[in-house]
RNA sequence: GCCCUCGUAGCUUAAUGGAUAGAGCAACUGCUUGCGGAGCAGUAGGUUGUGCGUUCGAGUCGCACCGAGGGUACCA
């Protein structure tokens, strides 16, 4: 934002600098920590150090709190529209002007409305797949923490100003569909599903499982495989309509979540080239067919000289059927087929890395260029209280439909106290959007490489570090926008002697554009999901020491638009996290 | 054995190599409303697992160790 104001700093510098005998220095700009006026900060150690390096002596901080002095007074803080310039500690601060600084950053977030923070277009082609479900089963809470950062991270890339493919990988075929098929057919012949399609489908897979522990069951289920290999028209049909119903299923988790994606693949549509790949490697050499007793495989090891790093990839079962990898090998090359891409992102699990590093290094060794591009974005698991893994098996899960019902319920409990005189169906979609933001707030407010310990209190709990806290801050604002009535004044200019919490909320505002590049860069939403939380911290603190609607005429209105600009910035740190940013709870 | 990730306040967690390690729960004190609980203000709480090293400067980078979790050829 003050790209001119650098320029000239930086040029007035390297002036001074040049006299005191240094050339070609590294002019770096930071935030001053404390500010209850702001400013930038010109950090003079790393120009000292360079002069120790290159053999003169000195002392560095010495030095460079003698060369921020200097600096300072070389500076006529007015003619470059500062107020004030300090030396502290080998620091240059140099102090904006605070009414000027206030009105630009002000003026430019109303300006550029929701495009505030915005990154410009980096003709960048990302395509993140994620979510990556198996039909015939459950959603769980682990699922959703896949769903919600996957969602969360296209959201930031394509702000930062990426072109985003969303894709899905669908699990629809394998032993545990099969499995599902049959207890249909023998338990279930005719039904159909209900209301909510993936928990009656979780229904009948979890009986399946059990049942499948009898052994005469298991024989009935192999049999039944044998048909669905054989492709008996009678299977493939069932296997088609449930799989829609599953799809459906998921289409409404989906819709819930604010989820969309653009491009769905199926394993099923890539087992036969699957097939022909894994030939094709063998042929080449690099695969080993120990068809019957042994599998096919790859060792990675040997191909790359290296020892216990790639170890062996298994990419046909010695039966001859497929494995994950049979199919994801060919997944990745029909991607770059279909779209020029520049990067490809697999949000997956942490457990599976050994696994993608395999992948990745196949194609590479195949002579696909862009192997390099393949970038697997691992997250930890979603684990309960006591370290206990959510799996099916053991019953150890928490239902992703169970849980929204009890978010949603004691989110209702809250708008209830709050707005009794709203319209049932009003207070219903603000629950809901009060319970999701809760529940996605939980997911992206951790580092991706932290177990995230499932507690129900903890997840629901709508006080402190969490959504609701951040979607009051908006309400509030909004509130006071309504109550101000007629349209935002247009222009206003800022007192020099702000409050502090009112320097603070505009200095947080300001960090947008830059926080939304750093998670970009390193797809972490919790850089957002701190700095939602810190705005609406600094809201309400604004919201506590100053008064709006009642201050006079000049007050009141640069207030006004401060408000506005906050409420601005609140929703699209909300909106990049996939969490509704209501108007009224 | 080897590889990956994590270790920060009682708990959950933040911190582009830069200034006094920042929050939220829980705890304690006070105020308001009121006792089937909530809001506000404040207080306290830290040898950043341990030890070396790199650096002007390390919670952050490197190495070793300790501890937890995960992975390590036909599971997903």
């Amino acid at each position: 934002m003050f790209d001119q104001e650098k320029a000239l700093i930086t040029a007035k510098i390297r002036t001074y600098l040049a006299q005191e005998g240094i050339r070609d220095a590294q002019i770096e700009f930071r935030q001053i920590p404390f500010s209850g006026e702001w400013g930038l900060a010109v950090p003079l150690f790393p120009i000292a150090a360079g002069e120790a390096r290159s053999g003169k002596k000195v002392n560095v901080p010495q030095r460079a709190a003698a060369l921020a002095e200097g600096l300072q007074a070389e500076f006529d803080p007015e003619a470059l529209g500062l107020s004030h310039v300090e030396a502290v500690k080998g620091y240059l601060n140099l102090y904006f002007s605070t009414a000027e600084y206030a009105r630009r950053v002000v003026d430019t977030i109303l300006t550029e409305d929701g495009d505030y923070g915005r990154g410009a277009d980096k003709h960048q082609t990302v395509m993140v797949e994620y979510s990556q479900p198996n039909t015939h089963k459950s959603f769980h809470v682990g699922h959703l923490r896949n769903v919600i950062l996957g969602g969360s991270v296209c959201r930031i890339l394509e702000f930062a100003g990426n072109e985003v493919i969303r894709a899905n990988y669908l699990g629809d075929i394998g032993l545990h569909v099969v499995k599902w098929m049959w207890n249909y057919l023998k338990n279930h012949k005719g039904e159909q599903p209900g209301e909510d399609k993936t928990h009656w489908m979780n229904e009948i897979y979890a009986e399946a499982d059990r049942l499948f522990q009898e052994p005469e069951n298991e024989a009935e289920v192999r049999a039944l495989y044998a048909r669905w290999n054989a492709r008996d028209p009678e299977i493939v049909d069932l296997w088609k309509t449930t799989r829609q119903w599953s799809l459906e299923g998921f289409e409404q988790i989906y819709d819930l979540l604010g989820e969309h994606f653009d491009r769905i693949y199926f394993e099923s549509e890539v087992e036969d080239s699957g097939s022909e790949l894994v030939e094709q490697l063998i042929r080449d050499g690099l695969a080993t067919d120990g068809r019957r007793e042994k599998p096919v495989f790859i060792d990675l090891d040997a191909a790359l000289g290296t020892e216990d790093e790639y170890r062996v990839l298994v990419i046909l079962r010695s039966d001859g059927s497929s494995l994950y990898a049979t199919k994801d090998l060919p997944l990745a090359i029909q991607k770059f087929e279909e779209y020029d891409l520049d990067r490809s992102i697999y949000v997956i699990d942490v457990r599976q890395s050994l696994y993608l590093k395999q992948i990745f290094k196949t194609l590479e060794l195949l002579g696909y260029d862009w192997a390099d591009k393949l970038y697997h974005l691992a997250y930890e698991l979603v684990n309960l209280p006591g370290n206990v893994t959510m799996a099916s098996r053991e019953g150890t899960v928490v239902l992703f439909d169970d849980l929204v019902a009890e978010a949603t319920s004691r989110a209702k409990q809250i708008v209830e106290s709050k707005n009794p005189e709203l319209s049932q169906e009003a207070k219903d979609s603000i629950a809901l959007a009060v319970a999701l933001g809760a529940l996605k707030y939980t997911m992206l407010s951790r580092d991706n490489t932290k177990v995230v310990t499932f507690d129900w209190d903890a997840a629901l709990d709508f006080n402190g570090q969490a959504a609701p806290y951040i979607q009051y801050a908006h309400v509030r604002a909004g509130s006071i926008l309504r109550k101000a009535g007629s349209d935002l004044p247009e222009e206003a200019s800022f007192p020099a002697d702000l409050e502090k919490t009112e320097v603070d909320l505009i200095e947080l505002m300001t960090r947008l554009p830059a926080e939304v590049q750093r998670a970009a860069e390193d797809l972490r939403p919790l850089v957002i999901a701190n700095l939602a939380f810190d705005l609406a911290k600094g809201f309400n603190d604004f919201y506590n020491t100053c008064q709006v609607l009642n201050a006079e005429p000049d007050i009141r209105a640069y207030r006004l638009r401060l408000v506005a600009a906050a409420k601005q910035v609140i929703a699209t740190s909300l909106n990049l996290l996939g969490i509704d940013a209501p108007n009224i709870m």
